[in-house]
DNA sequence: AGCGACATGTAATACGTTACATGATTGG
DNA sequence: CCAATCATGTAACGTATTACATGTCGCT
């Protein structure tokens, strides 16, 4: 279960609300990993009875109470054995994929006009990510070791979005070819 | 769901079986998009309850019916209309970019080694992708037109693997840094 | 004798998505 | 006045994984 380590590896840092974490899977680590306020909530919830994470209710007027989850010398210790053993490798699981596998069907402008428009969408990206890069890691090429961590992961977003523009590209090309 | 659609785009060269639609699962769309054969037969069965896809049942001894899908022709309408459908992002989901991201947790030699190790799988995937190019694109550059759709998926794969042979060698230079 | 390929499925569980539900505060 | 942000959750449904289940054939 992938999901309950990438919350605990949000927590690492700095102790924060379901609400919080939701926000950084739009962002940081939602470069490499998804997850929606419901699976948090409860995922949050399941993380504190296994004694992973410590919840402090911070109460608030006007809204409901704010709960600061922290991790606890268990989680990160749960963590640390975690990422020692072996990653699998995961599959691509691109739909826009399976649609070019079977472009033949449709009219040939169809799937160019598609391949177009995400050539935009991983541009847009893109862009963001090196925003990111200019605004999170200022100090590079010479970073500190434990800042070199978070900032591969970006590295990796970076590239595949470079990577996914050139695709289009080749593709746009190769289908415009007489 | 796109399970369906992926299953659907494989029965439309040749009528299959259960059996061989989930072989395919595990080489040529496998590259982008992953199903275990209870998923696949328990799909095929509901495609064939909305008339999408046709069955005979082929007789054999001492083993179980043989039960061949076809595409109807409702279903190849059903599948050109979602190819022309925009296609969504989806998010990348590697396990390995989680671990990465908060490394800092254990020993450095931890993480180089598991970055060694990918760094096999990852080029030893490239080489299985870059056969089949060899042996099922000999026509290259010059390719027909239909064959180009299915080339351009398997060149998203053979990108995505050297893709991710470069950044494990980045990072394990940029870890190796002083 | 044992393994892998052939060929199909059920059942239980885990994980993810979508819809529903509430309600104050702040900015345009 | 409307939309977005803050802040938390439940319920239903859909999809995916894992374990269980069966039985033949051909090769080593």
């Amino acid at each position: 279960m992938a999901l309950s380590h990438a919350i605990l590896a949000l927590l690492v840092d700095c102790p924060q609300s379901g609400y919080d974490v939701t926000k950084k899977f739009e962002s940081s680590v939602g470069f490499f990993w998804k997850a929606t306020h419901q699976q948090v909530y409860k995922e949050l919830a399941r993380l504190e009875e296994l004694n992973l994470v410590s919840v402090e209710r911070i109460p608030q007027e006007g809204r409901p109470d704010k709960k600061r989850y922290t991790l606890t010398e268990a989680g990160k210790q749960y963590l640390a054995d975690w990422i020692s053993q072996p990653a699998e490798m995961m599959p691509i699981k691109e739909e826009m994929l399976v649609r070019v596998f079977v472009g033949y069907l449709v009219a040939p402008e169809i799937v160019l006009k598609e391949l177009q428009r995400h050539r935009q969408l991983h541009a847009d990206r893109l862009a963001c990510y090196q925003q990111i890069e200019r605004e999170e890691f200022p100090q590079l090429p010479n970073l500190p070791i434990p800042q070199r961590y978070p900032y591969l992961a970006l590295r990796r977003g970076i590239r595949y979005e470079q990577d996914c523009v050139a695709w289009c590209e080749e593709a746009i090309a190769l289908l415009n070819e007489p």
